[in-house]
RNA sequence: GCCGAGGUAGCCUAGCUGGUUGGGGCGCCUGACUCAUAAUCAGGAGGUCGGGGGUUCGAAUCCCCCCCUCGGCACCA
């Protein structure tokens, strides 16, 4: 028996194609494994606890129950609108899941891996509350920029442990915070390290995951693992903590593996606890971190069994620009895919097909036309459609007692390659076999003219009709995992029971197969419709269309602007920060002083072009240092696809003229 | 700068434990065919395998140096 695992959507968004870049090729993959005969458990569900669904069901007037519920359907029904099919989709609010985290919490403890610490956090007097995660702003301690409380997200990135957030301020009421000490668990990762070498060097998956992983190994740090929040698993012994999303989160794939278990009548221990199952986690690259660190860290130290492979896929770019919500380069599932009427087994064949599982896949309009038209309808829908059709105008009922030796042996390397690309996750292999085997097809019906043999010589051409059958058959078959909409539309149309069938039935051979009259499988993507996909997405490029993950900032007051002191500045003299990449340090005259400012221009302006230059100066900003350069103030720019655009004056005017 | 992934014809890509003329696909050109969703089939043009050096009888493949792209971090105030 295998479990296979999809990592959890978070519930406070919609499906995008970046989840089903890692979705799709999960179901492809168990879709296949039950084909070769084996046993598989495949469980999802959402991932409903944390502070952003906190804040965001707030900031709606939700409670994070009603927020959850949304995205919970909204994730279930993208799932069966696009076949991929969870024994079990749970969700990580529900009783059970409570009841695994805790039990597992709890064995931790007992097991010594917890141990409690006192720690300053940010506490709102106002609110009366301790501001966990995202509840705070403040400034983060290593670049001193504007941060949340668990991640510096706009300047370093840094994840940012409980506590560490300086000048903290309440996001929700924004008052000013302060430090308050009290008492947090920590999980002893560090004692793990050893264990986990040993571990990452023995784990399987796609080099992409374990290459990082053992990189972030060398460095671990003990893991604080309570927070203050009432939604989500309550810590034991302590009522006012919950247990860190992160904890909870992946025991997911324990509590649903109990619930699938329930439902198929198998025993969930044996998978979890006596491992005598193969785990494979399916992830995305961002994800890696806590699916090879804490993950098996956790379930070592609570005597569950370990994953033994961690399978991550590649990151997805749309037209070729990197993946962003905020820019405009998404493709939601349901609003741009689904509704657009388009066929689920369409998108999967391009996310199976475009390129290896762990390489960057890159979605385009136009190459989803050509993919579609070319390769799905044009060689594979040809190939079924012009042989069916043939078969039952010309027969009706085909003997297959003289099915051609080359068809069968062209069949069996196709599934031997199938095999061998399953095992290595390489799913493009896996479909590339089938197309191959569909232009075979093509080739050997064009060669072989049943179409004339049908007025000379009727008995060859129902030799001709049975073996491309036979082909046709294998065809459908081991398409079926990646297409399996249109695949089962085919099977009835041969007789086939798909849902039955093993990739081995694909050389087995019927004694006689009678024919309905067979659908156009595929429909075409004309030209106007590809205009229409494209008009939306480059709308979104331009900005026209208004975001909806609130990308639109708070209203200010006049007082609050007139508390920046924006000046026009000349620039003196420019030069690059010595042993940096991105940062010029730049003297600019502002009227009554010469300022030193550092700014990260350096990939689109060269110090020198920058000489003598009027710009927008922001000058009473609290200084900060870079690479050990004093930066006192910043120049304002516009930023177009990452890279900086200076903000000059119309005409001339003095330095230190201000800004209003 | 560090770490990771890459750089193969206009575009996408296989090969990368070294060995006959570097495979596919899209697009392009020519022809054939008409059972099939103007689908299919045959043929063709198109390559300094990022650059340079080295190891070898032999390198896209191994070693060294450099360049470029992407992602992450250091530093984008």
């Amino acid at each position: 028996m295998k479990l296979v695992t999809c990592g959890l959507p978070y519930a406070n968004g919609k499906a995008h194609i970046g989840h089903l870049r890692t979705y799709v090729p999960a179901d492809v993959y168990v879709r296949y494994l039950r084909m070769l005969g084996e046993d598989v458990v495949f469980v999802c569900g959402s991932d409903c606890h944390g502070t952003p669904i906190v804040v965001n069901a707030e900031q709606q007037g939700l409670t994070p129950k009603q927020l959850v519920d949304i995205y919970h359907e909204h994730f279930k029904k993208i799932f069966a609108e696009l076949d991929i099919e969870f024994d079990y989709y749970g969700r990580t609010d529900a009783e059970y899941h409570h009841h695994r985290t805790k039990e597992i919490v709890k064995r931790l403890i007992e097991k010594g891996y917890v141990y409690p610490k006192d720690i300053d956090l940010a506490y709102c007097p106002k609110c009366e509350r301790f501001l966990p995660d995202r509840y705070v702003e403040g400034i983060c301690p290593y670049c001193g920029a504007t941060a949340r409380g668990d991640e510096c997200d706009q300047g370093c990135g840094r994840h940012l442990e409980p506590g560490e957030i300086k000048e903290p301020k309440c996001k929700i009421c924004g008052s000013k915070a302060e430090f308050r000490s009290q008492k947090h668990y920590f999980f002893k990762l560090t004692e793990f390290k050893d264990f986990l070498e040993d571990y990452l060097s023995k784990l399987r998956g796609t080099e992409n995951a374990l290459n990082y992983a053992k990189n972030w190994v060398k460095n671990l740090r003990d893991w604080c693992i309570t927070r203050n929040l009432e939604w989500g698993v309550s810590f034991p012994g302590e009522e006012n903590l919950v247990v860190y999303v992160w904890v909870d989160a992946p025991i997911g794939y324990i509590s649903f593996t109990e619930k699938a278990c329930e439902n198929k009548g198998c025993d969930w221990k044996e998978i979890w606890i006596h491992g005598s199952c193969e785990i494979i986690h399916f992830i995305g690259l961002d994800i890696v971190y806590h699916h090879c660190i804490f993950w098996p860290a956790m379930l070592k130290g609570a005597d569950y069994a370990l994953p033994s492979a961690v399978v991550a896929s590649g990151m997805v770019k749309v037209e070729g620009k990197t993946f962003s919500k905020s820019r405009g380069y998404v493709v939601w599932v349901e609003d741009d895919y689904l509704k657009a009427g388009l066929s689920p087994d369409y998108l999967r064949y391009y996310i199976v097909n475009y390129t290896s599982h762990q390489k960057d896949l890159n979605f385009s309009w136009e190459v989803f036309r050509d993919k579609v038209n070319n390769e799905i309808i044009a060689t594979l829908g040809n190939f079924l459609y012009r042989v069916l059709l043939f078969a039952w105008k010309n027969f009706g009922e085909v003997k297959m007692d003289d099915v051609d030796g080359e068809i069968l042996q062209k069949i069996s390397e196709a599934k031997e390659k199938i095999e061998n690309a399953i095992e290595e996750w390489e799913f493009k292999v896996t479909s590339d076999a089938f197309m191959e085997l569909a232009t075979f097809g093509n080739v050997y019906f064009q060669n072989a003219k049943p179409w004339e043999l049908i007025k000379t010589d009727k008995e060859v051409a129902g030799r001709v009709v049975a073996s491309c059958l036979q082909l046709a058959k294998a065809l459908i078959i081991f398409a079926y995992p990646v297409m399996p909409r249109s695949m089962a539309k085919m099977a009835e149309a041969v007789g086939l029971d798909i849902k039955a069938c093993k990739l081995e039935d694909a050389v087995k051979v019927d004694e006689v197969v009678s024919l309905k009259k067979p659908q156009v499988p595929f429909e075409k993507i004309e030209d106007e419709k590809l205009d229409e996909l494209q008009e939306i997405m480059e709308k979104r490029f331009r900005g026209e269309e208004v975001g909806e993950v609130g990308d639109t900032k708070e209203e200010i007051t006049i007082e609050d602007f007139q508390r920046l002191d924006i000046r026009i500045g000349k620039i003196v003299s420019a030069e690059k920060v010595k042993g940096s990449k991105k940062l010029i340090k730049l003297i600019i005259d502002i009227g009554d002083e010469h300022r030193q400012i550092v700014s990260g221009i350096a990939e689109d302006y060269k110090p020198e072009e920058l000489e003598g230059k009027l710009v927008v100066v922001l000058a009473n900003l609290k200084p900060a240092k870079f690479m050990g350069v004093e930066s006192r103030g910043m120049i304002l720019a516009a930023e177009k696809d990452g890279k900086a655009i200076l903000l000059t004056l119309e005409k001339d005017v003095e330095p230190g003229t201000r800004v209003c």
